[in-house]
Order: C-alpha cells, then sequence, then structure tokens
DNA sequence: TCTTGCCTAACGACTGTTAGGGAGGCAGAT
DNA sequence: ATCTGCCTCCCTAACAGTCGTTAGGCAAGA
C-alpha cells in the first residue's frame, strides 16, 4: 500500500481530524462500513468509497485524515457506543438475572441495528494501527471485566452458578456475539425474537436459569 | 485489483490446479495462511507470501493456478476437515452427552491446532468466488444441521432439554466457536483445559447438565 | 527427452495520498 | 448595498508504488 510520509500539511490534517460538518461525516463512515462489510478494508479502494458516496476520491481526504480514520470511526460505532450504552445496565436496578437479561437483550439488538458496523469491528481491527487497536481494545476489555465481575457478584448472591466466573463471561460474551456472524434481517427470527430466547440460554448458561429447577445455592430470596 | 482475463492458457492453469507435489503445496498453504492471518486477504500480496516462503512469485503460480486457490486451500483445512472429523462422532457411541461433550472437545482442539486457517475462514469467507463460497458454505451447513438433529434426539430421549433444537445448535455453535477470536497458545487456559469447560458449558446450554440437579425430564436411566 | 520447480522480466491496472484550484455562502468593513 | 476575505466542500491531475498474473527460459533429475 502507498505511504503515508510526514508532510508538512499538518493544518491541513488536524482540520480533517477535527469534525466538520458532522451529519456528512457520518453519512460518508455508513457507506464506508456497508463497502468494508461487503469486501473487507483492504478489498475496498477510495474511489469506491467515494463512487459510492458519488464524490471524488480526492474529496474524502476533506472529511477524514486517511482510510484508517474511515475505519476507525466505522468500529467506534461498535466497540464505544456498546460499552456506553451497555455498562449502566450491569450497575442499574433489577435482579441479576433481570440486569443479564437485559444486557443480552441490548447486546444482540445492537448487533442487529448496526450490521455493518459490527462486521467490520469484527474483522478489521487487525487494519488499525497499534495505537488505534489499543484505544479500541481498551473498551472491549472493559466490557469483558465488568461482565466477569458481574457473573462473580451474581454467583456470590445466589443468582448465578459459575465455577470461574471470568470464563463464564467470555463463553457468554462468544454465545452473544455470533449472531453477528449469521443473523439477517430476512431470516426466521425477527432481531427483538432472537435476542429474548438468547437471553433465556445465556441464563441457563450461568445457572441462573431458576423456575424450572431449585437453586444449587441456598438463598434467602423467596420463589 | 488486478484482472484474471479468459486466458488462452487453459493448460497451464489445469496442470496447476491439480496437485503437483503435495507437502510442498501444504507448507505453502500454511505460510499463506499465517499471513492471510496477520494481514488479511487483500492485505497480503503474492509478493509477500512468495518472500516468507523463501521464493518468487511467479514460482507460486506453478503450484496454484491463483492467489484465490491458496486462500480455498487455507479454508479446507477448516470447513471440510472439520465436518470430517467431527460429524462421526454425533453418530457414534456413547451417550447423548458424552457425544455432545466429546464434540466439543474435538471442536475447541481443532481451533487451538489450527489456528491460522480457523482465522482465516472465519473472516476470509467473502474474497471466494460464489461458486467456491457456496461450496465451502455446504460444509458448514451440514454441520449445523446435523448438530441441530442432534440436539433434537437427544431432547427426546430425556437427555438435553431444547425447546428450539436448531435454535440451541446455532448457540453452542455461537459459544464453541468464540475461541477463534481470542484464545491464545500462552494464555490462561491450555486448549485441552479450554475444550473441557466449554464441553460442560455447553452441556448446561442444551439443558444436558444433569449430575448437580434432577432430570427435567423422566428418564430411566440411572444418574 | 520430458517433467519438475524454480527464475527474471514485464503487462496494465489500481493503490493511498497530495497539490492546487474553483464555486458558493457568510461575516464584517466600507 | 457593495466589496473583501475567509471558510466549506468539492474538483482535476498527478505521484510513486503495489497488485495479480503471464511469458519464456534454465538447471536438475527421471
Amino acid at each position: 500500500m502507498a505511504q503515508a510520509q510526514a508532510t508538512p500539511a499538518r493544518a491541513t490534517r488536524a482540520q480533517a481530524t477535527r469534525p466538520r460538518n458532522a451529519s456528512r461525516r457520518a453519512e460518508l463512515v455508513g457507506v464506508a462500513s456497508r463497502l468494508f462489510r461487503e469486501r473487507g478494508y483492504h478489498g475496498v479502494g477510495m474511489r469506491a468509497i467515494a463512487e459510492a458516496a458519488d464524490i471524488q476520491a480526492a474529496s474524502l481526504y476533506h472529511h477524514f485524515a486517511s482510510k484508517e480514520e474511515l475505519l476507525l470511526e466505522s468500529i467506534y460505532v461498535v466497540d464505544r457506543d456498546l460499552v456506553v450504552d451497555q455498562l449502566p445496565i450491569l450497575e442499574g436496578e433489577g435482579t441479576y438475572r433481570e440486569r443479564l437479561e437485559r444486557l443480552v437483550r441490548g447486546h444482540v439488538g445492537h448487533i442487529g441495528a448496526n450490521r455493518d458496523a459490527w462486521w467490520v469491528a469484527g474483522r478489521e481491527l487487525r487494519a488499525l494501527s497499534r495505537e488505534k487497536l489499543d484505544e479500541v481494545q481498551v473498551y472491549r476489555r472493559r466490557y469483558q471485566h465488568a461482565l466477569g465481575d458481574f457473573l462473580a457478584a451474581g454467583t456470590e448472591a445466589g443468582e448465578f452458578a459459575c465455577d470461574d466466573p471470568r470464563l463464564s463471561a467470555l463463553a457468554v460474551l462468544d454465545m452473544i456475539n455470533g449472531p453477528n456472524e449469521w443473523w439477517e434481517p430476512d431470516g426466521r427470527l425477527a432481531i427483538d425474537e432472537l435476542a429474548a430466547r438468547y437471553a433465556a440460554l445465556a441464563l441457563r448458561l450461568v445457572g441462573g436459569d431458576a423456575p424450572p429447577r431449585q437453586a444449587r445455592k441456598r438463598r434467602s430470596s423467596a420463589r
């Protein structure tokens, strides 16, 4: 691929990095996400993105400093925004079971609502520079650790039964990330339906599906 | 990307397609898998693959008709060989629980043993032509359907408790494919350990984790 | 003599990116 | 009310390099 030599045009770059027309930017990110999804980051050129946006390739550099920035913006839609939306659920109101169910529903719903970005975030991370990669992975790890802590606390409280909460967190995330690989809007299940069912399955996975069986550990709460 | 115009050199292509030196071929596929994993299919050029194999780019065409064939061979290691190895387990000896456990262990173990190929198969399918893509997806669907049928039969037999065996098959596969995204050889868990734990979690997921709780449906077999 | 496995050289197309300019709109000065 | 200067958003043209692939040849072994 071509070079990105350190130019004296620092001013130009700084301006392009600072959002100019925000809605136009979001529009272009959406177009790029779709193409990255269809053909992969390296499989799509700036000229192809530009053509899909009915613009010239060079004009993209008015909004974004580089192709990588276009990718990063796509990925933020998933990794940054998901954590911001979801973490409050774990610290919010309700029983551990209720909160886990809300988390899973929100997670699967987010996949359904941001399909292109999820696809891209799932397989194009390696195209990011180390610096940006680290930034994105901090969000991921925060989400993962928060879920691990939550499952540990829920087990402590007798609502779940996880031998190894950290591993259970990975297993739950592996499962609920799965629909990103196969779910399609015109498939057998609507996304809300799928989210509800996966929530129930996630409860099973962490030993929190109490109703049909009795609790594994002594608990004080009724029912 | 460059063209693949219909050439009159059909003979050359046919010869390259028929395996020549099988072990050399496998070696080159291994090198290609590794690079595809690290940088993505479109992120790696034939010259880079050649250099890693200590060869000239043009020489690769002595063994493979095209770059796509190199990718296809990488993917076969997963999608074709996995199905061939694993399907007999489902039709083999043992209780449903035992067979599911063997399947999960084999699946996770296969990921650990073929990391590069799994990574590539997980995210570079779109680079295949429709024709080859369909071929690969037939294997995937066969695996998925076989697991769905198996879970339905196991539920019928009272060993599992799946409301929707097809969906449970997807959930189990989503979970056990997960380690492909994050497992590393020098991590906290050895692959065999992880395989054993994920097998136990998969049993939970399908309602087949009898020992700590009593069976949900009437069964005759002891314990 | 034929095959295998590699080589050098070249093709045309495409890569990310930059330089530089032009049209239109808006703010402030005259 | 008009002019001036700046900012936004887009353009054309070009750069140096890389892409997948093919043609043609050469040395070693059967």
